[in-house]
DNA sequence: TATGAATGAGGCTTCATTCAT
DNA sequence: GATGAATGAAGCCTCATTCAT
């Protein structure tokens, strides 16, 4: 039965399901966001996985390919939940308002895949395909942004402009909310900090 | 007594001057930038430095001894540059202006140091000293927040999410601007990307 | 039964019949001419086969398994197919004559089987057995030296040493012959290489 | 002296004159010819040449770059002792002995390095630039097959069938003298295998 | 018979670093 | 100060082979 099951899934998806393939994402997760890409040998991601070399080079060519595909996962996940709810928001500012704590509230709860990805940003050496598809699925944003701005909700400036500094600012919100413990404290700062954005792009 | 005197004018200066170790330095950055920190070998900065592999362990014992070296230079500097005038500058208004400029202009100038920055501030490998002297440097910033709360002149919120917020949209103006080739249009980009960091910030 | 029935079927023949198991072997053949023996690995022969590694490894042992097999099969066709006629010769020239015709005209109609042999017959790491067996199929031709300078065609020397340049000779007439398209010319070669091999030999 | 000597040498020779280079050079050529090239890793070649694995690749810069120096070093100095004294003789019969002499001779003197040709011949995965340069040091014998035929001394047919039907034919003499211990015997039987050559190829 | 995931020893190569000159 | 040959640990990856299904 757990065998039919994985046929079956294998079939649907071409990312093939494999228990061993799925240790290895995993770990390999961990050890590249503490010890960074070519910190993390490939010896030892197979090692704490529990499966040999072999099986680490059966499932991915090779060490570029695991870190991208590591890459195409989150980003598709990080993708999905940002804009989750978005489509049963009405104006732009509650659209910007959910943006932003779906992404604060993503990127508190998946520490080690934000860092993986700013990792992977900024690392000049991993020259991958995945990095040339960009930003391809956070094209909704751009259009939130044209959309604010043809209402009339947002300043009309550079959409692009818009949306650089709106991504980077909720980094840095990221970046001071994920020091607070204190859940209430926590929210408090995330109102404020959306504030500032809001207030910064609101005509 | 040549020595001696070799020596006091380094005790000036606690970095030694030396066309060799500067052509290494200069070498490594642009090298760093490109292909990134483990994509460089020293053998290939010594080579492109055209000098031996032994200079270049002459004068740095080891690699991270380089790249730590490059990062302390290159913030100073920077630190330097952004905040260059801001003592003429009376309002807050005025001197956060006034750092946006600098900011965006010495990254513009800058671009390969930007980046080495960067992909330092994000390497988890590079674990040294370097690292956690953090943001030194730019501690007068922080007391720019807490001037400007005091004044009344920016909102009263937590002076580290400010300062947070702050950074990184900073550097998402420096991104788009940095792809804008005409001055004058990106001058207008510049207006508008401060003009949403203070709208955001101010009371 | 319907077991026991393949098995007298097999025991006819030592070398066990299958599809898969010709497919591998002629697989096998193709790829170890074109890229060498520690060129190919059985995981690509299999894949350009069409079976599986589990099926490879059930019909050979072992790598090196597969290669004598090979080896062995070739070397007895090439045998068969090169003494084919020769009974009915009457003169030691004539036998001489169809022999090196047989040759050629094997060695250019399989080509890669050629090849195979050549690679085998240098490669020091292939040290099985098969090796051994050396030219136990070719021993008809040692007689052949001895009977021909007994009748005194031959010139009387050591029957080895004729053997030996008899051999090498034909394999530099095939690599010549093999160059040509043209049937009549390539007729041509064959004859004046005859020629030469025979003038060197007969009394 | 010994450095002044060595720097002068590597200064005429693009070569460089290494003793750990000659040293590795050596160790391979008698391990390729005992084990075969894949037989032959070169971890087993630096440890026998009593150098580290780094020496070897400071030397050469792959395995392959190592065959392939191996390969066009013994090529030169075969062809070199080929036609050594050739230039002396005046008929083309004279000429012809010679050379046969001489590869006899060198090929017993050299066994290892005939080997080291052979393996290298007949090896699908070497394809290198060395192997395409073929018999470009073997030129001289294709105009001696001309002359010869010109001067009416060799039957006129297809030189290059001449001289591939030669050179085959003098590895079947080497490999039957090299079976052969006493020296006059060798002399004897080298002389008959001559004479089987000649008799074939003159009118 | 057939499959293909799993194994792990071992191969080639890189590279930071040392040291004698 | 400067050189560059030498080192060897360590990294990535291959591949013959096994085995449970």
């Amino acid at each position: 039965m757990e065998k039919s099951e994985k046929k079956s899934a294998r079939t649907l998806n071409p990312e093939k399901i494999s228990a061993n393939r799925e240790k290895i994402l995993t770990t390999a997760l961990t050890l590249f966001t503490s010890r960074g890409f070519s910190g993390t040998p490939t010896s030892l991601i197979s090692k704490e996985a529990g499966v040999s070399t072999g099986t680490l080079f059966f499932y991915f060519k090779t060490k570029e390919e695991l870190i991208d595909t590591l890459y195409r996962r989150i980003k598709e996940e990080a993708a999905k939940e940002m804009c989750r709810g978005m489509d049963k928001q009405k104006t732009t500012k509650a659209k910007i308002w959910l943006l932003g704590t779906n992404v604060v509230e993503w990127s508190i709860r998946n520490h080690a895949k934000l860092k993986f990805m700013e990792q992977f940003a900024h690392s000049p050496f991993v020259s991958t395909s995945a990095h040339e598809e960009g930003m391809s699925n956070f094209l909704f944003l751009s259009d939130l942004m044209k959309d604010g701005i043809r209402e009339g909700a947002i300043r009309n400036i550079d959409p692009t402009l818009l949306l650089s500094i709106l991504a980077s600012a909720l980094t840095g919100l990221v970046a001071r909310a994920s020091e607070i413990e204190d859940p209430d404290e926590r929210e408090k700062i995330v109102q404020d900090g959306l504030d500032f954005i809001w207030n910064g792009m609101k005509t």
